[in-house]
DNA sequence: AAAAAAC
C-alpha cells in the first residue's frame, strides 16, 4: 500500500535504481495472486519433455504428435530456476543482477524436419570451430550479453550457415532475431564495396518485418552485432530511400531492413535493385504472408533474382495456410519447431476476466490499476480511437505515466513513445495490434488484453510481449458476452501453456458458423466508455496531456488519489 | 472473420 502511494506520487521521471526498488516493493506488497504459478511450481519430476507443457493443465488436452527427428533439449533444473518467483527477494540492493543477467532460458523440445539436417551447436564458440565464425562476431555476441544459444539459435544458426532454407517456429522472446542475423553476418564477409567482382555490388541481405517499430528494433540489434565491421546496414525509411536514389550509395549497402510497402515503393521508383540479394528473411512470417502483405512480399521476392538466394521465415505462430505458402516459397526447406506452435510460454501466467460488457471494462481496469501492479503494463485495444480514448480516460483518472502508441500517430510520436517505453518511463502503455508482434521490451511484466484478441495468433503474440528471455510474465484477458464465440479457442491456448481455466469455459459448446458471423458484425464502441461523470468537467482539461499522444510536459499535479477505493481487499477480480 | 498495418 505504501509502496503504491510512493509510486503514484512519483513524477514522470525517475531513475532506474529507484524504479527497480519500487518494483521490488510492489512485489513484496503483492499477495501471491499467481494461481497459475502455484500450480506451475510443482516439482518438475522426470517427465518426458513433450509432456512438460501439459503437466500443469487441469483438464485433459489432446497431445499433439509431432513427427520427424526429435532433439530433446530439455533441462529441468533450468526450467525450475526460471520459474522461481522473485516475490521473496530482499531489498538488499543485489538487484543489479536483474538488469544485467538474463535468467536462464527454459529449454524446450526441438523438432526438425527436412533432408540432411545439420547438427545443432551447444555454444557460440562451436560456430567458430565448425564454421570459422569470426572472433569479432563472437566478441560482439559476448558484449551484447549473449552467453548460450537458445533452442532456435542452436538449431537454426547451423542450418542457415550451411546455406539451407529454413522455416523456424519458436516461441516469443526466445531469440529469433539473432538466429537469422548472425548467419547473415557470417556469410557477408567483407563489405560490399571492397569485394566487387566476387560478391557483386549492392544489397546482399534483406530482412522484412511488418511494422516500423520492429524494423527499427532489428536494425538496432544488427548494429550491435556489426560493431567493428564496415558493413552498411540500412533501415529503410523515406529518408534513406532518397539517399539510395544515388547508385553509388546503394552499391555500398550490405543489409537492408524494411517494411514491405516501403521497399516496394523504392523498387518501383527504381531506387533499389535486389538482384544481388543472397539472404532474404521474413520475420513474423505468418503476418507477412497474410492477404494484405502477400502481394507486396511476392513482388519483392520476384525482384530477388540471384540464383543462390537463401530464404528463411521466422515466427512464433504459423497457421496451416501461411505455412503452406511459406513452404512453397522455400527450396528444400528445413522446418524447425521449438516448443509448441501457436502456444505461449508456460512462464507467462495467463488468466481470463469476465467483464460483462464494454462499459464495464474501464472500471475493472481502474480497479486493477488502483492496486499494486508491476509496471510497465502493456494494454491492447482493438482500434486506434479506442487506444487514444482509453489513454485519455486513464489520465483523467490520475493513473500515472500513461502512454499510447498506434499507427495513426506521427513517426516522431511513435518513436518517442517507444523510447519512453525503453527508458522505463511508461508505466501503462495503451496500444493497438501494432505493438503485438516482435517488440522486445524486456521490462514488461504484465499484458492486459482490454479488447479481446481477434485470433489465437494475435493472442499468442500479444501475451508474448511479456515473459521474454526467460523472465516471468503475467497476462490478463478481459472478455465480454460478445466475445463468447471465441472464448473457448483462447481458453484452450491458456490451458495448453499451463495456465488454469475455469471449468465452465471449457464446457462451452463449439460456436456455430452463424454465431461467428454474427460476432463479426458486432461493433465495439468507437471509443472507450468513460468510467464515471463525476468530476469529469474538471478532469477533462487533463486530456491535453495525452491528446494527440503528445508528450506530457508536466506530471499531474493532483495529490488527491483517484476516487477508487484503494483499501479494497479484493485482490483478485477474476471470475470465480 | 475483421482490424490494423504497410506508403
Amino acid at each position: 500500500m505504501e509502496a503504491f502511494q510512493l509510486l503514484s506520487r512519483g513524477g514522470a521521471r525517475f531513475d532506474k535504481g529507484r524504479f527497480k526498488n519500487d518494483v521490488q516493493l510492489f512485489n513484496k506488497a503483492k499477495p501471491s495472486n499467481d494461481k497459475g504459478k502455484a500450480v506451475a511450481k510443482a516439482p518438475e519430476g522426470e517427465l518426458p519433455a513433450e509432456l512438460d507443457f501439459f503437466k500443469y493443465a487441469q483438464g485433459g488436452t489432446s497431445k499433439r504428435k509431432t513427427s520427424g527427428n526429435e532433439h530433446k533439449d530439455s533441462n529441468d533444473d533450468e526450467r525450475s530456476n526460471a520459474k522461481k518467483p522473485r516475490l521473496d527477494n530482499e531489498e538488499n540492493g543485489e538487484e543489479g543482477a536483474e538488469e544485467g543477467d538474463d535468467p536462464p532460458m527454459p529449454r524446450h523440445r526441438v523438432t526438425t524436419k527436412g533432408s540432411n539436417v545439420p547438427e545443432h551447436v551447444d555454444s557460440f564458440q562451436a560456430l567458430h570451430e565448425r564454421y570459422n565464425l569470426s572472433k569479432r562476431l563472437l566478441t560482439n555476441l559476448a558484449e551484447s550479453g549473449y552467453k548460450r544459444p537458445t533452442g532456435i539459435q542452436s538449431h537454426g544458426i547451423p542450418i542457415l550457415m550451411e546455406s539451407r532454407d529454413l522455416a523456424a517456429i519458436s516461441p516469443t522472446g526466445t531469440g529469433k532475431t539473432l538466429s537469422y542475423l548472425l548467419p547473415v553476418m557470417a556469410a557477408l564477409g567483407a563489405p560490399s564495396a571492397s569485394s566487387k567482382g566476387e560478391t557483386g555490388s549492392g544489397v546482399r541481405a534483406l530482412i522484412l518485418a511488418p511494422t516500423r517499430e520492429l524494423s527499427h528494433q532489428i536494425h538496432n540489434e544488427c548494429l550491435k552485432l556489426a560493431q567493428g565491421r564496415k558493413w552498411r546496414v540500412v533501415l529503410f525509411s523515406k529518408a534513406t530511400a532518397n539517399t539510395l536514389a544515388d547508385k553509388n550509395v546503394r552499391d555500398k549497402v550490405d543489409i537492408v531492413i524494411s517494411t514491405p510497402l516501403r521497399l516496394v515503393a523504392a523498387l518501383q521508383a527504381g531506387h533499389i535493385e535486389l538482384e544481388n540479394v543472397r539472404h532474404l528473411v521474413l520475420d513474423e512470417a505468418d503476418r507477412m504472408l497474410d492477404a494484405e502483405f502477400l502481394s507486396q512480399v511476392q513482388e519483392i521476392i520476384a525482384a530477388c533474382t540471384h540464383p543462390n538466394l537463401q530464404k528463411a521465415v521466422f515466427s512464433a505462430t504459423l497457421p496451416a495456410g501461411a505455412e503452406k505458402i511459406a513452404m512453397g516459397m522455400l527450396r528444400d526447406p528445413i522446418r524447425v519447431v521449438v516448443g509448441l506452435k501457436d502456444t505461449p510460454l508456460p512462464l507467462i501466467a495467463q488468466s481470463l476476466t469476465y467483464v460483462a460488457d464494454d462499459p464495464s471494462k474501464l472500471p475493472t481496469l481502474l480497479q486493477y490499476l488502483s492496486q499494486p501492479y508491476n509496471p510497465p503494463v502493456l494494454i491492447f485495444v482493438s482500434t486506434q480511437p479506442r487506444a487514444t480514448s482509453l489513454a485519455e480516460e486513464l489520465v483523467i483518472n490520475s493513473i500515472p505515466n500513461v502512454d499510447c502508441l498506434h499507427a495513426g500517430m506521427t513517426l516522431k510520436e511513435r518513436e518517442d513513445a517507444v523510447s519512453r517505453m525503453r527508458r522505463g518511463e511508461s508505466w501503462v502503455m495503451v496500444s493497438t495490434e501494432v505493438m503485438a508482434r516482435g517488440m522486445d521490451f524486456k521490462g514488461v511484466r504484465e499484458v492486459i488484453n482490454y479488447d479481446f484478441p481477434q485470433s489465437v495468433q494475435s493472442y499468442v503474440h500479444r501475451v508474448g510481449r511479456t515473459g521474454r528471455a526467460g523472465r516471468e510474465g503475467k497476462a490478463i484477458t478481459y472478455f465480454t458476452n460478445e466475445d463468447a464465440p471465441f472464448l473457448k479457442a483462447i481458453a484452450n491456448v491458456l490451458l495448453q501453456s499451463g495456465s488454469p481455466v475455469p471449468e465452465w469455459i471449457l464446457k462451452l459448446p463449439k460456436p456455430s458458423k452463424m454465431k461467428r458471423r454474427e460476432m463479426g458484425k458486432v461493433k465495439r464502441a468507437e471509443t472507450v466508455t468513460p468510467a464515471s461523470r463525476v468530476g469529469r468537467q474538471d478532469a477533462i482539461k487533463k486530456r491535453d496531456m495525452i491528446a494527440g499522444s503528445k508528450r506530457r510536459k508536466e506530471k499531474a499535479e493532483r495529490k488527491v488519489q483517484p476516487t477508487q477505493d484503494r483499501d479494497s481487499s479484493v485482490a483478485d477480480e477474476r471470475e470465480n
